[in-house]
DNA sequence: GAGTGGTCTAGACCACTTC
DNA sequence: AAGTGGTCTAGACCACTCT
């Protein structure tokens, strides 16, 4: 149903912006209003409607103009395809891999007891030759007890999803921008004035395990992060 | 209740970093069990909880974690108030302003025609006496017909919501991190080597008409973007 | 099996706009 | 006053986790 609601708005079938009332819709669609207002709330969360409470529900007229800027990001969590690649071939280089006692602070971030161990996995991703990004990451290995070195050298994302019926659907991540050491400058191929951006946080599964804490340190020029952001609640 | 619950979690009264049941917090709070679930849904939008199906309800051990000085919350757009201070006062310093017609691309983005006209305002934001951000924006003038140097000088936003009724709900943003320039070194005091993030996107008010482009600069040391991102919705 | 979160229903009443 | 979205209730049933 929501699926329906998004074709036919893409397919122009609302031509004057607006969209039935939410008790219509529910005749509709044989389903509850409440259910329909979930529905139109997934929408409104993603750009594409907006309701005004006494007038009705209206499609964003950007959101259908310019459908390159105007679309929801901000979920960028398969690093691997999250980035444009613009024709050229993604790679990895692994650095370091090797399994370490959980430190106190991985302990609290993973949810682990202190014994548990992790993987330390430190890999340098490319696009043909060019580096762009430092990824330094930990995943506890109760949760994936079976990464080798041929896993961690391709889409740790991927090969989780299609072996291990697992799904990362969350990440808690923190941005900010820092001047390059020279260590980034070495692996990113940098020169001393130029920064990078840095991504860190934890991705959980589809049930809120905390899956993975990464650390991202990217070339400047190639971290650009959209996201369509909506100020209502509280 | 939202609000006890969320100063319960900052409190620390969950030390096992675990709530309460639904059913016992409806009970507890006198509330149906829905709404409950509305308002842990939103603590887990803000990356404040998360819940694991048949297991419960927890606390993200990041979100207490990462409560730096200064960061610009992702979930907030009125600037001036969504910069922790810390005790500092935010101020402002008016660099140029001026009514200028709407270029071609001003045109598309505010959607606007060509001949109309758009305040250009650049101003300086500063924590007492240092300078953490170069704002460049631009806001039709048929949307605010009545902005003058005085409330161009504040918060623009609080301006339109006190005075106008007028409420920005909505943000388009892309970031990203750059060296900085001698302009940005010489505005915010940086050094060459230091760069700074980028802003920069359009506020729409609450009923989708675009309501300003801007182009935030910001010391890297004073940039923090917290984003909690969920893949599921489609 | 008991406990917990997920989804859904059917309906009441409130808040805002003017369809 | 009529229409429309917002909030809330009380409860049913499902899916998953834990032991």
């Amino acid at each position: 149903m929501l699926h329906d609601l998004k074709a036919r708005i893409h397919d122009n079938q609302f031509p004057n912006k607006r969209l039935p009332d939410e008790r219509s819709l529910s005749e509709a669609y044989n389903v509850s209003r409440s259910s329909i207002k979930r529905a139109l709330e997934v929408l409104a969360n993603q750009g594409i409607i907006f309701k005004k409470r006494g007038s009705g529900t209206f499609i964003n007229p950007l959101y259908m103009k310019n459908q390159t800027i105007f679309h929801y990001e901000g979920t960028n969590l398969g690093i691997t395809d999250s980035f444009k690649s613009d024709g050229q071939t993604p790679n990895i280089k692994l650095l370091d891999f090797q399994v370490v006692p959980a430190t106190a602070e991985l302990q609290q971030d993973l949810f682990l007891e202190s014994g548990d161990f992790v993987y330390e996995i430190k890999r340098l991703r490319l696009f043909d030759d060019q580096p762009f990004m430092i990824e330094h990451g930990y995943i506890p290995i109760k949760i994936a007890p079976e990464l080798s070195q041929k896993v961690v050298s391709g889409s740790i994302f991927n090969y989780l999803e299609d072996e291990q019926n697992k799904v990362v659907t969350k990440s808690f991540m923190t941005m900010r921008a820092a001047p390059s050491t020279s260590d980034d400058q070495k692996l990113l191929g940098l020169s001393a004035v130029e920064p990078i951006a840095i991504m860190e946080g934890i991705f959980f599964l589809d049930d809120g395990t905390p899956f993975e804490v990464s650390n991202m340190r990217l070339r400047y020029d190639y971290f650009n992060y959209n996201t369509f952001v909506t100020l209502d609640e509280e």
